[in-house]
RNA sequence: GAUCCCGUAGCUCAAUUGGAUAGAGCAACAGCCUUCUAAGCUGUAGGUUCCGCGUUCGAUUCGCGGCGGGAUCACCA
């Protein structure tokens, strides 16, 4: 419709030999303004020197309502033009979710473009805890949204077993192990507190007993150990979120390949880099940044920077043509060089598409959930999900824009009743399921769409809140396609709750079990095109959709 | 001190990316179940969109300056 619209505008304009601008129509806040609006008189009548409710006039006198399929054409405001669609029109585009069933709201707008998509790449140190649930569910729901708009989505993991934190692991798991076979024995200053390195340190002496007391000074041993320990339980954790990763990459590969060199070979080349105090320092002053970084420690080590690098020119090699990285706030000081190191190699960063989102705090009720590093007590994921649920993980992470600073309430998340968003959802999706059981077991073929559609006389669909939901429904194409476009997964929670409340105003208001067969027929199909969008939509957030609660 | 993010109803947040009367949930108040799931629906109340200036037909949105909160500013990742 909209794309009907714009050449129709487009041809006018060109008629009436006004000047040709970007035409674009939206859809108005307000419901009684119709169902799309386009401010172009407003934008016209400047450089015409005339009024925009002439110019807007002039215009809808040559648009034709009814072929268009619409049931008004209004001028209203200072200028704005506003349609609204015929009911026919409604219900003959609402056919299409039927046909179109699971793969409703997708498309193949980005030709398969290929994606990489990395996120949480948490070096295997430890668990997740529970603030890394937000980009978790964030980077999975964005590559879905990719997914679904016709990318062609590598989901990526960088994870890096080596250097100081993997050290930093082994001593712990070291230190523990000696304490608990008696020995006084003292803690790295800054080791890792939590109690799973004194149970991995427990395990060891199960396997092993004290045969390692004596062990070698790099603690081999303990760091593959504790490595594989880890990462163990990471995967765990993402996969009862139903977290896939199609690419572990380790930052290993980039020195076993002689990446590293390259790009110091590189940057030599261009004078990018230089020797002081026995380390490589990249000019990041070049590049707008306060001072110059060492890429390569005195001791021959490179700083994170480099490797960082290494990697995302690696993601150029692959041929990615879009590089999606997903960051918490905590990073944000590390991308302007390695951006600019990239840019610096050649490559283009406009196909790279960084999305920072800030921190999580927890609440319970009124209180508010400490959590530190530097205690021993963290909150991990795992607690999370097993004291709210994975649904509610998955929708609490991803209902707010990632720009803001997010309070997770678990006694919200928790609470099975009204207050919670993601059952009010569910809850919708239950009760339309409850309705089609009913009627399947009158005979109504409700599994098979194709007999639904042939069935259902779509003229009977008249009603204020139908149309109003069909309306809606038809939303999700376009809701999918800009939730991707702008890396903003939050907007579909907010549709999808839309989606709900319209429903339940429709069932409230228009019974659907009826004497007369031909409207109950016409009513459940109403229904089956509601649960098609809420399904798909929670397909994308990742959270289920009960047939009975 | 510098850089980035944020500031909207009592609380948690939206606002179609510059549109019309700024909307939801929770909390408060008043209603709706002999019939399809009341985990629902309807209504009432709640606002100087942190402050000021600017840009323009039009600003919660863009720019500048304040104020307040968070993150980051290592030869840690």
């Amino acid at each position: 419709m909209k794309e009907r619209l714009h050449q129709h505008v487009k041809k006018i304009l060109a008629e009436l030999s006004y000047p040709s601008i970007d035409i674009i129509f939206d859809r108005p806040k307000v419901a009684a303004h119709g169902d799309l609006t386009t401010n172009v008189a407003m934008m016209l009548a400047k450089s015409l020197g005339k009024n925009p409710r002439q110019v807007a006039q002039s215009i809808v006198e040559k648009l034709d309502a009814k072929s268009l399929m619409l049931s008004s054409i209004e001028i209203a405001g200072p200028g704005f033009i506003n349609f609204k669609f015929a009911e026919n029109y409604v219900v003959e585009q609402a056919k299409e979710i039927l046909r179109a069933g699971d793969k409703f709201g997708a498309s193949d707008a980005a030709h398969g473009k290929k994606t990489n998509v990395e996120w949480v790449s948490a070096n295997p140190t430890g668990m997740l805890h529970s603030g890394h649930g937000r980009q978790v569910i964030l980077g999975q729901v964005i590559a879905n949204l990719l997914e679904w708009t016709g990318h062609k989505v590598t989901r990526e993991y960088y994870f890096n077993n080596a250097g100081n934190q993997m050290r930093n692991l082994a001593e712990s798991i070291y230190a523990r192990y000696r304490q608990a076979l008696g020995d006084d024995y003292p803690f790295p200053e800054n080791g890792y507190q939590g109690e799973y390195i004194t149970e991995i340190a427990q395990e060891i002496i199960k396997e092993k007993g004290s045969s390692l007391r004596e062990t070698d000074s790099e603690r081999i041993y303990f760091k593959k150990y504790g490595e594989e320990w880890c990462f163990k339980r990471i995967k765990a954790t993402l996969s009862r979120l139903g977290v896939q990763h199609d690419v572990f990459y380790n930052e290993d590969s980039l020195y076993s390949e002689g990446k590293i060199q390259e790009v110091i070979q590189a940057f030599r080349e261009k004078d990018l880099v230089y020797d002081q105090d026995g380390a490589v320092w990249y000019r990041a002053t070049k590049f707008g940044a306060d001072k110059d970084r060492v890429i390569v420690k005195s001791t021959g080590e490179p700083t994170y920077r480099l490797p960082d690098i290494a990697y995302h020119r690696e993601k150029y090699r692959r041929g990615f043509e879009l590089i999606v990285d997903i960051f918490g706030a905590d990073h944000i000081a590390t991308i302007p060089d390695v951006l600019s190191g990239v840019t610096a190699l050649g490559f283009d960063t406009s196909k790279v598409k960084v999305i920072i989102h800030q921190m999580v705090s927890f609440v319970n009720g009124e209180e508010v959930v400490k959590m530190s590093k530097r205690n021993a007590k963290t909150y991990t994921l795992d607690e999370l999900i097993d004291e709210v649920g994975v649904d509610a993980v998955h929708y609490f992470f991803v209902m707010r824009s990632v720009g803001t600073h997010l309070e997770f309430d678990i006694a919200l998340a928790k609470e099975q009743s009204d207050k919670n968003p993601v059952y009010y959802l569910q809850y919708a999706h239950a009760r339309i399921a409850s309705l089609l059981r009913f009627a399947q077991q009158e005979g109504f073929k409700i599994e098979d769409r194709t007999a639904m559609l042939n069935a259902t006389d779509f003229s009977l669909i008249t009603s204020k809140e139908e149309i109003d939901l069909l309306k809606k429904l038809l939303e999700f194409p376009e809701i999918v396609q800009s939730c991707a476009l702008t890396y903003e997964p939050h907007r579909l929670t907010t549709y999808l709750r839309e989606v709900a409340e319209t429903f339940h105003r429709f069932y409230h208001e228009q019974r659907v079990i009826n004497d007369d067969k031909k409207l109950m027929q016409a009513r459940l199909t109403v229904c089956l095109l509601t649960k098609i969008v809420i399904a798909n939509g929670c397909k994308i957030l990742a959270v289920s959709c009960p047939e009975k609660m």
